[in-house]
DNA sequence: GGCAATCATTGACTTAAGTCAACCGGAGAC
DNA sequence: GTCTCCGGTTGACTTAAGTCAATGATTGCC
């Protein structure tokens, strides 16, 4: 590894939310054992069953992480974007990735191999406490996953999503789906047929306008009923 | 706290997974900040929104964790017996607890308050990892039930429990439902009619048969098969 | 020991959402 | 420039599973 990129990685590492305010030292450790690696859009990452060897941090580009049906429906798990580790289950709980990972765009990920990872976190108990956090946090998105498959419907789900984009983009009540509308009906856990008619239902009910991509929140308050509810 | 107590907690405490291995120094200072409670059936432990000062062991008993519909339909997310911690979320994520917790029977829990708690892990690495290996645990359950959820039919989820509880009870093709009807259709994501129903279809089937509460495994081969595929 | 309350089962009906198939339109390939 | 392919949309139809209602079966409470 080549001093200026060992450097820049460096700094960028630390600012990640993984290693906020990890000790220098400690950083370059982490650099000695981290890989940066490529993928082009649609590349598989890792397989569910595949060993975890370690796990990964997004770079650049985003990554989805699925499950699959036996008839190849799929339904999405996790979007990554920049900053974000992924796969670390099997780093702590032993085994094997228990999902699917590919490349939603061409990215650039730093991996991290398991032992010299495992060491290192037992040398730092801030990064421990950071990397609970993180599992905590993940832990709070999938159940509320949980609730929402199981105890709202396709409005109810595509309502929260609606607004939890509005909320992260923050730009007024305009946004831009920023997934293909097939990719988010396996976010959602539905099909591109049921996503396109229910989209239609809410902007013929006023809720939101459509333009493509662009999605125009119309009525913010019943939006919000919607997604509380979760029925139409 | 009395001695004789305080000495078998300490006991306990040093056999539970999450705590096995830890020196009895340490173990010691947990059983300063541990505090034994007691609940009956049915009593609510916390709710959706509580904000979560500490977390919870499972001493005596089972306990569930589940979230709630607008409408009042229940899902239930884990059910944990003894030994097992729930409610860590908030302790490392900050806020508040993401879901109900309330007890499946009379039962003994320890609480442990999220300061002191925290304060020990900081200086136990090996609590860390344990702490880390049970939540990368929890999102590999997590995992499995959203897919379950989104990508298996009601017979596909209920053959896969199945023969989970075959495998846990090891009493070859017998095994009893250890929760009610209508708890087990909340932990499948149905209800209760809709579970009689498959119950008897499968029965019909010849995949299995059923007296009570008691399942006699009759076609494993299928039943695996089904849970794999998800569809009837 | 009997009454109330909860749990389980069954039937008739409704409905959300999936399937299948056709079609449109834009992006990129040649 | 035209062709192909993929993503999105729409319509007709099917179906798994939920709702509502009634009835039994158990459990446990005075």
């Amino acid at each position: 590894m080549d001093g200026e990129q060992g450097k820049s990685l460096l700094k960028w590492l630390g600012e990640t939310s993984l290693f906020a305010g990890m000790d220098d030292t400690y950083l370059q450790d982490l650099c000695g054992i981290a890989m940066v690696v490529s993928y082009r859009r649609r590349a598989t990452i890792f397989t569910a069953g595949d060993p975890g060897h370690g796990f990964y941090l997004v770079k650049e580009g985003r990554v989805k992480v699925y499950m699959i049906s036996a008839d190849g429906k799929e339904q999405i798990l996790h979007i990554l974007g920049p900053g974000e580790p992924f796969g670390e289950a099997p780093v702590f709980a032993g085994q094997s990735f228990p999902a699917h990972a590919s490349a939603l765009e061409d990215c650039r990920l730093v991996f991290l191999p398991r032992d010299a990872f495992v060491a290192l976190v037992t040398r730092n108990p801030s990064l421990a406490l950071n990397l609970l956090a993180v599992l905590s946090q993940r832990l709070r998105q999938f159940a509320r996953m949980v609730d929402s498959l199981s105890l709202k419907e396709v409005p109810g789900r595509l309502a929260a999503h609606l607004l939890l984009l509005s909320r992260r983009q923050a730009n007024g009540d305009e946004l831009e789906l920023d997934l293909s509308k097939t990719q988010l009906a396996s976010l959602l856990g539905t099909i591109p047929e049921t996503l396109s008619r229910i989209l239609k239902k809410l902007q013929k009910a006023g809720y939101i306008g459509i333009d493509g991509a662009k999605i125009t929140i119309r009525d913010r308050e019943r939006l919000a009923e919607l997604a509380e509810i979760g029925k139409f």
